[in-house]
DNA sequence: GGCCCACATCGAAGTTCGTCCATGCTTGCG
DNA sequence: CGCAAGCATGGACGAACTTCGATGTGGGCC
């Protein structure tokens, strides 16, 4: 699984000491994979225009709570179109389900939307940072 | 004429008032299509998990700045995928491009994930809003 | 000039995604 | 019970995506 088919190419390289005129390399510790793929799930599910407009209707809804009755109207698309989206964004985290009598009512999640946009603020190392 | 399957269906909805149980609607304006296809755009370069540990990286890097060349080993990727995702990211704005001698060196654009996180704030209506 | 290195592009294979129509499931009502 | 309404699921199709090996391109270096 470690050997894999670069090794050669790697030492090849590494033995080449001009390497350190190009950049140091960030040296520092990358993300998890899993992590990772946790956050490209949800961008993933954010990733699409249908959904992004989907989520502002509900977000601007009463409580950010909307009913589905609507929807597939409202955004110019059919029914099940609409149901895929909504399963996409539930798998996700991103929305809330509840069932309300023969309607089904879908609810923003704020805290999914936080996770992004903690990850998106990507403190940058360098330039000014004469902190301390 | 008058026989139009259609025109029942939507007298039969729009005439009874029970429709209402269900909820108002949202009632305002829906994010342009446009708009939503250009913010999708940026959400889709960003939905990947090797993207998402290729921006980490120059994120932590010196001013958010490095060279191509340790990525594909650092990533565990080989060097044409790479080149493909920072394609992807360069041409969501996500990241500029600059050549140094034999080198590319790639920059994190911290005004489009700016954009990106304005995005995800969406205000929600009604509920206490508790601003400041 | 000729070679080498770093990176970009091409072509291909396998996978995922968005959308629709048709159909199934659950709830409320007569 | 049986029907209708609202929503979910399955199947299908075309489009887009990820990844790779092979090849092209352009800038240093001898």
């Amino acid at each position: 699984m470690w050997a894999y088919p670069g090794v050669m190419a790697h030492l090849q390289q590494s033995m080449v000491s001009r390497v350190d005129e190009c950049c140091a390399g960030a040296d520092c510790e990358l993300m998890a994979k899993e992590q990772a793929e946790d956050l490209a799930g949800v961008l993933r599910a954010l990733a699409d225009p249908t959904r992004v407009r989907l989520l502002q209707y509900l977000a601007e809804s009463e409580s950010g709570t909307a009913c589905a009755c609507h929807l597939p109207h409202a955004l110019g698309i059919t029914q099940p179109t609409l149901s895929h989206h909504l399963r996409k964004l539930h798998g996700a985290g991103l929305v809330e389900r509840e069932r309300r009598g023969r309607w089904v009512h879908y609810t923003v999640r704020p805290e999914a939307l936080s996770q992004v946009r903690a990850f998106l603020e990507l403190p940058m190392r360098g330039e000014a940072e004469r902190c301390c």
